[in-house]
Order: structure tokens, then sequence, then C-alpha cells
DNA sequence: TTTCGTTTTAAACGTATGTTTGAAACGATT
DNA sequence: AATCGTTTCAAACATACGTTTAAAACGAAA
């Protein structure tokens, strides 16, 4: 019973400072802290602090993709998924990072941050942990994505699907302070999830872009 | 005679290892050892690690800048600085980076790092740094790229540009990374300024999507 | 109530960091 | 050759971190 309840208050700490800070820059002091648990804790809990970090998102990004998973499988055995349009599929994503109920104090910009944080602050043992572990069905999708964008040279795919996911990582990794220069400048922000909506049609007319032209721009070097 | 020397030393050292490292992973003791100066050097001759990290990156874009602003105002006494076409205005800044001519040992992808982790991975100091010192150039191209974009909402425009944004910085912060991966999916890997090309109609196509659909797709949350 | 594995705790350990110090070396000027 | 401001240097300082330790507290089972 009182295990249980350390490991989640860790959980619940470290989640939302890492999400504030980044990894390096929150300290277990101040997790453990923040959880009102002993300073050792963490290390007998968990082991050590990339351990630690690793769960926090295996916590969170287990049931996104499971359900994600679930949703393809779905639309395979309906026999859609070879024909499924970038937007579908793009809009496919955002719901499902939608579905994921937050937990108690733990909302959809905390969710997006981590998810931002996971591509641009990871450290290598992350990076090669969560491609260990999420990497086939990452692949999957990234799959069907390439399928829906006939026509262009692997090539030009390859590093459309970067800028595609550059977008998207520095976006919701900067999502809070984004949010607040558009207060300051246009008033009253967009929810989150609008936000990510409006990223749909933008990655999907940049990857439909012209090829030939995109080719020729990159020739005269 | 030794003064100045000393400090390019720190600074080129620096540099080097920020690009490949990141600021806080890189510590004094690297950077001195790799320079063949004395520890107490950086401290002596820029007061604090912060102030080296900002002075490295006045040294690299200052130039750069400059020359930004030289052709901005070439382009605007020739009249046709409002008129000028997205994918224009995004070769501008391509072209821009890469005549920048480089320092011995410091190639374009050290730039182009350097450039992208101003973005994602400066702390407090840095951005706020930047953005006094730079910050009207920053604007006053951006206010071009917003012209060159008809007909797109302001609310909607604030976000295609961090989008465009994201996407430049995260690609060309994880250039090395990249090139590796695509190098070992898809042979010899695109030289680093054909990848920067290949980002101009991406870009521009994602800035033009249609708003209409963009508005529609964010209402339905 | 005693036992025993689990969990919590306060304290210390070892290491790495940025910074400061005070003396030594240097180099041009007088 | 003596002087004096500048620069270099080895050493130490102060602090912060992740981790380990060993004893204490706990809680269910015997």
């Amino acid at each position: 019973m009182a295990q249980s309840d350390t490991v989640k208050r860790i959980l619940d700490a470290a989640e939302q400072l890492f999400a504030e800070k980044g990894f390096a820059e929150t300290s277990l002091r101040l997790i453990t802290s923040k959880a009102g648990v002993n300073l050792a804790a963490v290390n007998y809990h968990f082991g050590s602090k990339k351990a630690l970090i690793q769960a926090v998102f295996v916590r969170f990004l287990d049931p996104f993709v499971s359900s994600l998973e679930r949703e393809l499988d779905l639309r395979e055995q309906r026999g859609d998924a070879a024909q499924q349009s970038l937007e579908t599929l793009l809009e496919m994503l955002v719901d499902q990072a939608l579905a994921v109920k937050p937990r108690s104090g733990n909302d959809l910009a905390t969710f997006m941050r981590l998810l931002g944080l996971a591509f641009s602050q990871s450290q290598g043992h992350l990076r090669k942990y969560l491609s260990e572990v999420y990497g086939k069905v990452f692949q999957r999708y990234m799959g069907l994505v390439v399928g829906a964008v006939p026509g262009i040279p692997p090539q030009v795919l390859f590093w459309r699907v970067h800028f595609m996911l550059g977008s998207a990582a520095f976006t919701m990794s900067s999502m809070k302070a984004l949010r607040a220069i558009a207060e300051a400048e246009l008033g009253e922000p967009r929810p989150v999830d609008s936000v990510l909506r409006l990223m749909v049609p933008f990655l999907a007319a940049g990857m439909r872009a012209d090829s030939a032209v995109a080719q020729e721009q990159a020739a005269l070097a």
C-alpha cells in the first residue's frame, strides 16, 4: 500500500517537473521534496534517475500507444488502411493524443510537452529505450504516412517526414511559451487541442509539395 | 597578442563543443583543455560561462545577421520588398546561411547546429539576449514572410510561423544524427546545404495551405 | 507478541561543476 | 634595467548533484 503510493507520488512529481524544466534541470532533491518523500526513495524504487525518466514515459506513453495500435488494427481490418489520406492519418494521431484521459493535475499541455521533450531533449538512453519499446508502432504508422504521399522520391520523403516531426516536437515542447506569446500579441490564445489540429493541414500540405520543384531547389547548390 | 589568441582559442573550442554536445553538457574544463588554455581563462576573459555562450553566438551570428540585413535593404530599395514570394524569402535565408564563410575546422553543419540550438536548447538568458540583439531583424524578416502569405488569419499565421520555425530548428539541431540515419537507410546522404533547400518548398506549401480547412479542423474540438 | 521482509529515513560519500584566489610570468613603457 | 598593468597558472573553494549506507520504522504473517 505504502509502496505504490510513494511510487505514484514520485512519478506524478517527476512528470510535472520534467515537463516544466526538462530532465537535466530537474534534480532528484526537487522531485522528492515536491513528492513529499525521502530522497533515497527514487533510487530504492527505480534504481536510478535514468530509470525514473523512462518510467515516467512508459506510464504516459503506454496508454497512448496502445490506443493508437488498436485504432490502426481497426482501420486495417476495415481494409481502408492502404488508402488513408494524409489528413486522416494525422488527425488520427491528434485524436489519440486527445483521447488519453488525463490524470489528476496533469493536463494536455503536460502530455504534449513530454512528447516534445522525448524528441528534442532526450538523452541517448531515452531515445534508445523509446525506440526499442515503441519503434515498431512508430514505423508501422510512418509506413502508412509514406504510403499516403505517392510520387515523392524516398530521399525527399525521408527528410519531409523529419521536417514534420520537427515541427510537431518543437511546437509541443514549446507549447506553453508559445501560447503565452500568442496571448500577449493576439489576445486569448487557442486551446492546446486546437493548436494541434491547426498543424494537420500545414503538415499535409508540406508533405505534398511539388517534389520536382523540391529536387530542383536542392540541386542548384 | 597573447590575449586575443587565448580568447580566439576558447571561442573556437567552445563553438565546436557546444555544437557537438549542447551547453549544459559541455564543461569549462573540457573547453579549456581542448583550447589548451588555463581553466581560469574563461572567467578572466568572459566573466562567466553564460557570457561565453553569448560570445560564441555573437561571433557567428553577427556576420549572418549583417549580411541578411544588407540583403533586406537591397531588396527594399529595389522596391520589390512587399511583393516577395514566400519561396524567394526562404531561399534568401538559406543563401545567407550558406554565404557565411566558415572558419577553420568549422563547417556548415556546426553553424546549422548552433542555429538550431539557439532555439531548441537556449536557456532563459540566451533567448533573452538573442531577442534583444537580433529581435529587430528577425521581426523585420518575419513581417515580409507574413506579407507573402495573404488571406490567412493572424491567429493561424502566428502558429504556422512557429511550425516553420520548429521544423527548421529541429532539423538543424539534429542534422548530424538525421544524416547518419539517412545514410544507413538510403545510402549516401544529401549534403547539408541540399537538405536546407529541401525545406523551402515544404515550408512554403505548409504556409499556404487552405486556411478555411485549417479553421474548420481546429474548430471541431 | 514475536518475527522478518519491506520500506523509509537521515546522513554521508564521491564526484563534477563554475568560480575565485593570489602568486608567478609576461611585455611593453619609462 | 626597473616598473607596472595585463595575462596566465595551479590550487583551492563552494556548491550541487546522483548515489549509497546502515539503522530505524513499519506491517503483515506466524
